[in-house]
DNA sequence: AGCATGACGGTTTTT
DNA sequence: CCGTCATGCT
């Protein structure tokens, strides 16, 4: 018990009480940097050693693969005794769901068999391509074919500007019908199925724990509910002011609805342990409701707000800043973050700092069809293992570049066993788990060799190396996976290609490490979790940040995005702002968020060289270098009518562009004539003008 | 068939 | 703001 003691005394009282606490629906507004993972696990700890629960008997769900194994590793730092398989229902919401159809819930009553595959979202559009040609489906803004899918399963037979019905109906019944006969699933099937299935009360734990509970969605919620017996205690920990994924189809009142179905007992995680002072007091302008939220931290350093010229003019300042910084020696790359809010912008950044040898990692999500060999031949080999999947076996017979490369006219011909066609792929396909079960396949490599793939990979073409090297990790990454699940090859694979299918497959790094050296590029959305002690947040335009949005619930989202890229920072946070942005979509200047910035927390930094476009000027010098053409002509000084400057406006001076006359002027902005450079606007929170008599 | 018009999406991303 | 698509008119 010492050591249940130790960890509780650790915690401050709101966490302790959450962790003591025992309602049987507890509802934890855990706010931005206080605690929230560890008052979860120190929730799990408790409840199994002081209250004797078996971790068996605890349902622990989070959204993405990455918290689900934070938490299972610092259960298993806290207490080595606990091994993974002590956690069987530990992890995200799809991925238990998959577990408990495969192992516990009577599947067949839903003409399913407990070795489904998973399907993922394009293995989903191109059974939906292959069923429309199949079935000479009509179906309109078919470019949009993902989107219409996903309004279909809300029953929205309409989209766009559609007046009329199409087939998309059909389509979906079709699709339905098609999964179920060929065993498998897709993501949002697995909650489903498994929802429907829970109600019969065969799996009733004693607690279910949810993470990220405000991004939650009905069907989510419903799975939750279908698994809760009368015994059965929730704990739901989340945060409303980081509802940042609504778009996805989070339950707008989620928190609500579950205060009132179960009637919740409501406790505050307020303590932000994070952000200085000044960081916090800025987050809360962006928030609706921040009087919870409570800091701890010294005052520290004030926001920098900077303009710049463009983007790549930031991208140079950034490298410079970072260079100096890093320099001096007490700040390591792995300190500094730099936040978007779409991925196009990372590109530019990304090559600056490449360019000045800048150790950097970005977050981009890469999926399976990035690697056209592996997606073959995960087609193959999901074909080989669930004979009933008629679509991959299509898809591996079809592909251009590997396989046989068949046309879907001979396809069909060898699925109505004409004596002309033949394929020896198939052959292989239908054989294979036969050779599987009698060849006591004791290597992975052996099923390389089963299936020839060196024939099926043009060993003359120049990339069969590299595609050689992908399959050859794909088998040391399943054979890695099958030993820690201590799992049979035949079951093995299956659980491999369908976790490869929830979890990305291992071999294509998809998220960065936080741990080594490196400055790290993300969008503000993949930002949430993370801290670092240095934060960039850049482009603060209108179009950008926010980026334009009809609706003002969309534009609370903006804000609540931007609240969670500024309480990332621990220490040091600068914001900026372009001055061209150089898109149409952008406006010039700072966004209406930069000015619900508290002035005194800010520290203006205007950037007087911002006059000068570096791309421009990069892109003229080496058109001089190799046309010799002329240089393009200065910018214009705008003449000033001496008759309007009587009338209009009071006459300003400016430390920098000497005297002028106020032209225009509004809540946000002025607009000063100069009577040496011309017309100029500034933000009225950045500049400091004298008016003179 | 061919053209004009109007409406809408775009962006964020996990499983 | 601009490209794409459905729709309706000639």
């Amino acid at each position: 018990m010492i050591k249940t003691d130790d960890m509780l005394n650790k915690l401050n009282t709101y966490q302790k009480d959450a962790v003591l606490d025992n309602s049987p629906a507890l509802l934890l507004n855990a706010h931005v940097g206080s605690g929230k993972t560890t008052v979860l696990i120190a929730k799990v700890m408790y409840l199994h050693l002081v209250k004797e629960i078996d971790l068996k008997d605890m349902v622990v769900l989070t959204f993405t693969n990455k918290a689900a194994e934070e938490i299972k590793d610092r259960i298993k730092v806290e207490n080595p005794e606990i091994k993974e398989k002590d956690m069987p229902y530990f992890g995200t919401f799809h991925s238990v769901a998959a577990k408990l159809l495969s192992q516990s819930l009577p599947i067949q009553d839903i003409g399913y068999t407990k070795d489904f595959t998973i399907m993922d979202q394009d293995e989903l559009i191109e059974l939906a391509n292959r069923l429309i040609i199949e079935h000479r489906f009509t179906i309109k803004f078919k470019n949009k074919l993902t989107n219409r899918i996903e309004a279909i399963k809300n029953g929205n037979k309409l989209y766009g500007n559609m007046k009329r019905e199409d087939d998309i109906g059909s389509l979906w019944e079709c699709m339905v019908e098609e999964k179920q006969k060929q065993n498998k699933m897709d993501f949002d099937d697995l909650i489903v199925h498994a929802m429907t299935l829970l109600k019969t009360g065969t799996f009733t734990p004693k607690w279910v724990i949810i993470d990220e509970f405000q991004d939650c969605d009905s069907a989510q919620l419903a799975f939750m509910k279908a698994m809760c017996g009368t015994g059965t205690k929730l704990f739901v920990v989340g945060d409303p002011n980081q509802i940042i994924y609504s778009w996805r189809g989070s339950e707008k009142n989620i928190v609500k609805t579950f205060k009132q179905t179960y009637d919740a007992k409501e406790m505050s995680l307020p303590i932000n342990y994070r952000s200085s002072s000044t960081i916090l007091d800025a987050a809360k302008q962006f928030l609706a409701d921040s009087s919870e939220l409570e800091g701890v931290r010294e005052e520290g350093n004030k926001i920098v707000v900077k303009n710049h010229y463009n983007p790549f003019n930031e991208a140079q300042y950034l490298c410079d800043q970072i260079k100096k910084l890093t320099s001096e020696g007490t700040v390591s790359y792995k300190d500094i973050a730099i936040f978007y809010r779409t991925q196009r912008q990372s590109k530019t950044i990304e090559d600056a700092l490449t360019k000045e040898n800048i150790p950097v990692e970005v977050s981009i999500k890469k999926s399976l069809k990035d690697i056209p060999v592996l997606r073959w031949f995960v087609s193959l080999l999901k074909a080989s293992i669930n004979s009933n999947d008629k679509n991959n076996i299509i898809t591996a017979l079809n592909d251009k570049g590997f396989g046989e490369g068949l046309s879907f006219a001979k396809i069909r011909g060898l699925f109505n066993n004409k004596a002309e066609d033949s394929s020896v792929l198939l052959a292989k396909i239908f054989g294979f788990n036969t050779w599987f079960k009698d060849a006591e396949v004791g290597n992975s490599l052996e099923i390389y060799d089963y299936f020839e793939l060196d024939n099926y990979l043009s060993p003359t073409s120049s990339t069969y190396l590299e595609n050689k090297t992908f399959i050859l990790d794909f088998f040391d990454s399943m054979a890695h996976f099958i030993e820690e699940k201590n799992l049979s090859l035949t079951e093995g694979m299956r659980d491999y290609l369908n976790s490869s299918a929830l979890y990305g497959i291992q071999i294509v790094k998809d998220s960065i490490d936080e741990e080594n050296d490196s400055v790290k590029l993300m969008t503000l959305h993949a930002c949430k979790g993370l801290e670092f002690n240095r934060v960039y947040i850049v482009g603060a335009n209108d179009g950008l940040i926010p980026l334009r949005t009809a609706s003002s619930e969309v534009q609370e989202e903006e804000k609540r995005l931007f609240f969670v890229g500024i309480t990332r920072a621990k220490d040091d946070l600068e914001i900026s702002y372009y001055t061209n942005p150089g898109d149409y979509r952008v406006l010039e200047g700072p966004s209406n968020f930069v000015y619900m910035l508290p002035s005194h927390l800010v520290a203006k930094e205007e950037n007087e060289a911002q006059k000068v476009d570096l791309q421009s000027i990069r892109k003229e010098i080496l058109a001089n270098q190799s046309k010799n053409t002329q240089s393009l002509d200065a910018e214009p000084i705008k003449e000033v009518d001496p008759e309007e400057q009587a009338k209009d406006g009071k006459r300003v001076k400016h430390e920098k562009y000497g005297e002028g006359i106020v032209e225009s002027e509004d809540e946000d902005s002025i607009t000063v004539i100069f009577d040496a450079y011309g017309s100029k606007t500034f933000s009225k929170l950045f500049t400091s003008l004298e008016y003179l008599g």
